[in-house]
RNA sequence: GCGCCAGUAGCUCAGUCGGAUAGAGCAGCAGCCUUCUAAGCUGCGGGUCGGGGGUUCGAAUCCCUUCUGGCGUGCCA
């Protein structure tokens, strides 16, 4: 916000002198407060294009910023910064205009309403959701209403990998529980096959349901039977999983229905039409090493059936069809090697492969007593989300995931999350809205709480730790834009901490509800409510609950 | 072998896309509740930003190289 002002200014600045500005400046806050509270590198940055010295420049540009009331000062330094000191009336302006928006602070248009497909989670149909879908979930669910919050058109939606070979081990493994069910023996159950407990407790609902009937159809109608059931019950469980952390989706794509409407053939078509693909050894491939990819990928196997890649990439076109420009993937860290076909088909097809992004979660690494978990879903030794939110939560647990940048491997200290009175920065965000809620109802108790809050009010506020908190809040716009445009939620979770930690020490220095001064307590009150909306706007957004009572 | 990601304080991690003296939390030590929530605050100690080279006014950030760890490299999904 201020930023953008500052920016601005020194442009006009720039413009009004007629000067050059190809490059681009930018304002910041230096890491030394003995530079300003803000700083620009733009004399540094268009001294050469403008063929003068940084210092000139600065001096040119000093003159016409000091005409500037906002300014408390502003100096030269070093080898041509220009150091910005603000004025209180600013700060004092700029709380009054974010109280005022309440909780609309922080919205813009930004995005200018782009239409923008998150795809997420997305994971196999053939279990409980592990951590890592867990991960993905927070993650994109917080980037989507981030992205929503500063204009764009997002849409969150799950594909549904209902048709592949791992769907068919599924039944099998279903029909083995189910005839273990009646006594027969089994022998060994497969290695492929899904051993967890949750195939043993489908076994036993389709017993309820259908008893022996499913014995007696014939055998291709009992496998469709089989998966249909398993498919259906195991959807039923993720979304019930998802919806308890609190991400719900716009769209649910199937992959099945999908090649039911021959979009397969289509796209294969398509990329016949556009001459890169070729028949070897019964199989036919995609020449996708033309587009960039380091090998030729099959597209349909040697047994005629079609690979996981054709109706994944006819999925992609069909967002395109309707009408996304952005394509946002979350993928796991097993997926990587994915990315250059799907990439080489959109450049063989003629679309622009910048429209397709993908955003790699790094995997997520449980500990419990210092040591590694280890997890496998085909042997059934999975920590799954649900176990993770009956643990921990789901506030914490999306607060976990959420405040780590994606790309970075994430340790899970179970047991440190297990602690009820735990070190969780969660509480420590969570604790300042409560208490700043307490505060609040103590006002109203002692008659101090105004019915309407006065813009003079702000004029109160002259104190460092005040004005830092201000200054604090103006952030979130700027950030919030930042989150969106570079998808990096994690930064959200940084920026609660901080204004929570100065909201914190504030409180600890100042009384804010004092019955000798009225009017402070009043001013206080206002600042208090401005934090608390901010709060609120960042923990929603994070997905977090934000407590009146702790 | 090749490719992707990571390497910052004892631990877990930030670092506003090239800025000035690299930050936070936890752990450790020492303090602060007869006043609005002590799930909080204050202070102290702690660093070769994995190593080496380069680019420039200026590098944790960009380039090259090298080491370590994770993952990928299926006619699996």
């Amino acid at each position: 916000m201020i930023k953008h002002i500052i920016h601005d200014q020194v442009a006009q600045v720039l413009t009004s002198l007629g000067l050059s500005q190809q490059r681009e400046f930018i304002v910041e806050v230096p890491n030394n407060p003995d530079n300003g509270e803000f700083s620009t590198n733009a004399a540094m940055v268009l001294a050469k294009e403008n063929k003068t010295s940084p210092k000139k420049l600065a001096e040119a540009l000093l003159k016409e910023l000091k005409k500037n009331k906002y300014y408390k000062s502003v100096e030269i330094a070093g080898p041509g910064f220009i150091n910005f000191r603000l004025s209180t009336s600013l700060f004092q302006h700029m709380l009054w205009d974010v109280y005022k928006l309440g909780l609309d602070f922080g919205n813009s248009d930004f995005g200018q309403q782009e239409k923008v497909l998150l795809e997420f989670v997305s994971a196999n149909p053939t279990g409980p959701l592990n951590i890592v879908s867990a991960r993905a979930a927070a993650y994109g669910d917080t980037l989507y209403r981030v992205m929503k919050k500063v204009g764009f058109d997002p849409a969150r939606e799950f594909y549904i990998n209902d048709a592949g070979n791992q769907v068919d081990i599924l039944a099998e493994s279903l029909e083995l529980r189910l005839r273990e069910l009646h006594g027969e023996n089994i022998g060994e159950f497969p290695y492929e096959a899904y051993h967890g407990e949750y195939v043993k407790h489908l076994a036993h609902k389709l017993n309820a349901a259908e008893g022996v009937r499913v014995f007696m159809m014939p055998e291709k109608e009992r496998n469709e039977r089989l998966k249909e059931f398993a498919l259906s019950e195991l959807l039923e469980m993720q979304r019930l999983s998802l919806e308890r952390f609190d991400v719900t989706f716009e769209g649910w794509v199937s992959e099945r229905t999908l090649r039911g409407e021959g979009v397969v053939e289509e796209v294969l078509s398509y990329l016949t039409e556009a001459d890169c693909t070729y028949e070897k050894e019964d199989a036919v491939w995609f020449a996708s090493t033309k587009f960039g990819d380091d090998k030729d990928r099959v597209l349909m196997k040697s047994d005629g059936s079609i690979t996981y890649f054709v109706p994944d990439l006819a999925y992609h076109l069909t967002k395109i069809q309707r009408g996304f420009t952005k394509l946002i993937d979350v993928f796991g860290p097993d997926h990587h090697g994915y990315v250059p076909r799907l990439k080489a088909a959109f450049r063989a097809l003629n679309y622009d492969e910048d429209m397709l992004e993908i955003v790699f979660l790094q995997q997520v690494n449980l500990y419990e007593s210092g040591e590694k978990v280890k997890m496998s879903k085909r042997a059934g030794k999975i920590v799954t989300m649900d176990d993770l939110i009956n643990v921990v939560g789901k506030d914490a647990a999306r607060y976990f995931f959420i405040a780590r940048k994606a790309n970075a491997h994430l340790n899970f200290d179970l047991e440190l999350a297990l602690q009820k009175n735990n070190d969780n920065p969660v509480y420590y965000c969570q604790y300042a809205h409560a208490r700043i809620c307490s505060i609040i109802r103590k006002a109203k108790k002692d008659r101090i709480y105004p019915r309407a809050f006065k813009q003079e009010l702000c004029l109160k506020l002259t104190k460092p730790d005040e004005l830092a908190l201000i200054r604090k809040l103006t952030e979130l716009p700027g950030l919030l834009e930042t989150i969106a445009e570079y998808r990096e939620p994690h930064r959200l979770a940084t920026y609660t901490e901080e204004l929570c930690g100065l909201y914190h020490r504030f409180y600890n220095k100042y009384q804010v509800v004092s019955l000798k001064s009225r009017e402070l307590s009043k001013a206080r009150l206002l600042l208090s409510e401005a934090v608390k909306n901010a709060l609120a706007i960042c923990l929603d957004l994070m997905g977090i609950s934000a407590p009146e009572k702790m």
